[in-house]
DNA sequence: ACCGTGACTGGCA
DNA sequence: ATGCCAGCCACGG
């Protein structure tokens, strides 16, 4: 059978660890302050898991679903390009968010990205 | 249980 | 500068 719509309840079917790991992730994620933004490898070095970039990205794409809200969009990459913009509604959404904190986006790369970047410490 | 994939990163050719 | 490769680890088929 195809499976219902959505997804009724699933959420004690992963393991503690794991939630916990998620759960730090966007736990840091929501710190990110108000016109600031940081990477997923400082995300990752910040949990002790420096070689884990991945995983970040991972938590993101399941970001979109979970309580309270995750300003995903304030992740970008090393070099301060918006690579997940295509995990978003509209391709442009994470641009628009980024220009509507007062960032400027220039061929999907966040200008002055070094003044801009927010490490978690 | 094995394999491919991924919103990453650093190193080396 | 550009590009490929390996390491990371969770998940779906």
């Amino acid at each position: 059978m195809p499976r219902l719509s959505i997804k009724s309840k699933k959420q004690v079917s992963k393991k503690a660890s794991n939630d916990s790991f998620f759960e730090e992730v966007f736990n840091v994620v929501r710190k990110i302050p108000d016109g600031k933004v940081t990477s997923y490898g400082a995300i990752a070095e910040y949990l002790g898991t420096r070689l884990s970039a991945r995983m970040v990205g991972w938590a993101m794409n399941a970001a979109h679903r979970v309580h309270p809200p995750v300003p995903a969009h304030r992740v970008l990459n090393r070099n301060g390009m918006l690579t997940g913009k295509h995990h978003f509604f509209h391709p442009t959404l994470m641009q628009e968010l980024l220009e509507n904190e007062g960032h400027e986006i220039v061929d999907d790369q966040i200008v002055n990205f070094e003044k801009v970047f927010w490490k978690p410490k």
